[in-house]
DNA sequence: TTGAAAATGACAATCATTTTCATTTCTACT
DNA sequence: AGTAGAAATGAAAATGATTGTCATTTTCAA
C-alpha cells in the first residue's frame, strides 16, 4: 500500500461512514494534505481491490466508499434535510445470508438504506 | 402512461431481463420505432416512478432497468456474471419501519440489495 | 376549429470517473 | 554518492451516462 492509499484510508477512518471520492479529496485538502483527485481515485481503486474498502452506489449512481470491517451499520436518511442516523443491521444480516445461501451464492455483501422525512421537517 | 412509455415497456417485456437505456434505444431503432434517446430516458424515469420498472446499478454505476413484478422484492446479484435472483423482502420491511419509527421518521422507503458470486461462477 | 398543455427529440450542458502523459519520487544496484 | 529504471503523481483532456433546454409537434377538450 503506497503513501496516498494510506492517507486515504486514514481519512476514511476518521470520517467513519460513507464518503464519495470528491468528499474525501476535500477533507484531505482541509488537512493540508496536498493530493490530487486522480490519486484519490487510484488509491480508492486499489483499496477496493484489496478488499480493504467497500464500494456502494448512491441512488444517482455516484460511488461511495467506506472502510471494511468498520462496525457495520446502516443509515436512515432524511430526504428533506439530509439528517442521517446510524442504525444497527440486526435482522438484515441474517436475511441477506439466508437468501444468498438458498440460492447458492457465496462471497456475500449487501447494502441497505432507509430514507424518509425526519421529525424536524 | 404516454405512447413512448408504452413502447419502452413493451421492449422491456420482450427483452425479459435487465437492459440499459441505450440498449433499449437500440432495440427500438432496430424495430423501426423511431424514438429519441432523451425520450427513452424520460419514459424509464416515469416507469420507475410509477413502480412499473426496477432500477439497479451495474458495478460501473450504469443504470439497468427491468419490468417489475407487482410484488415488492429485492435483488440478489452476481458480481461476476450479473445473474439476478429476486428475493422476498420479509424481515427487511419490518426492520426499516421499526428503525424509522424509533427515530421519528415518516414517509419511509428503503433499498436493499445483496451481491455475491453465483454457483456458476 | 382552436388554443392550451403535454410530449418529443436534437443538441448542449453537467459531472463523476478514466485516460494521457510529462514530471517527480522511489528503489535497487554499482 | 551516482544512476538507471520502475512506480507514483497530478494537471489537463477525454469519456460517457444522464439531464437540461427549448423550439416544434401532437393531443384533446371546449
Ligand atoms: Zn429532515
Ligand atoms: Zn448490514
Ligand atoms: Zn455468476
Ligand atoms: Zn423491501
Amino acid at each position: 500500500m503506497n503513501k496516498s492509499a494510506v492517507k486515504v484510508r486514514n481519512v476514511l477512518e476518521r470520517v467513519g461512514g460513507f464518503a464519495s471520492a470528491q468528499e474525501l479529496h476535500l477533507v484531505l485538502h482541509r488537512d493540508q494534505e496536498a493530493i490530487g483527485l486522480t490519486t484519490v481515485y487510484r488509491a480508492l481503486q486499489s483499496l477496493v481491490a484489496d478488499g480493504a474498502v467497500d464500494l456502494i452506489r448512491r441512488e444517482d449512481g455516484e460511488a461511495l466508499y467506506r472502510l471494511c470491517g468498520d462496525n457495520h451499520h446502516h443509515h436512515l436518511v432524511c430526504k428533506s434535510c439530509g439528517k442521517t442516523v446510524e442504525v444497527p443491521g440486526g435482522a438484515i444480516e441474517k436475511w441477506a445470508l439466508k437468501a444468498a445461501h438458498e440460492n447458492g451464492f457465496r462471497d456475500i455483501g449487501h447494502t441497505a438504506e432507509i430514507f424518509g422525512i425526519c421529525s424536524d421537517c
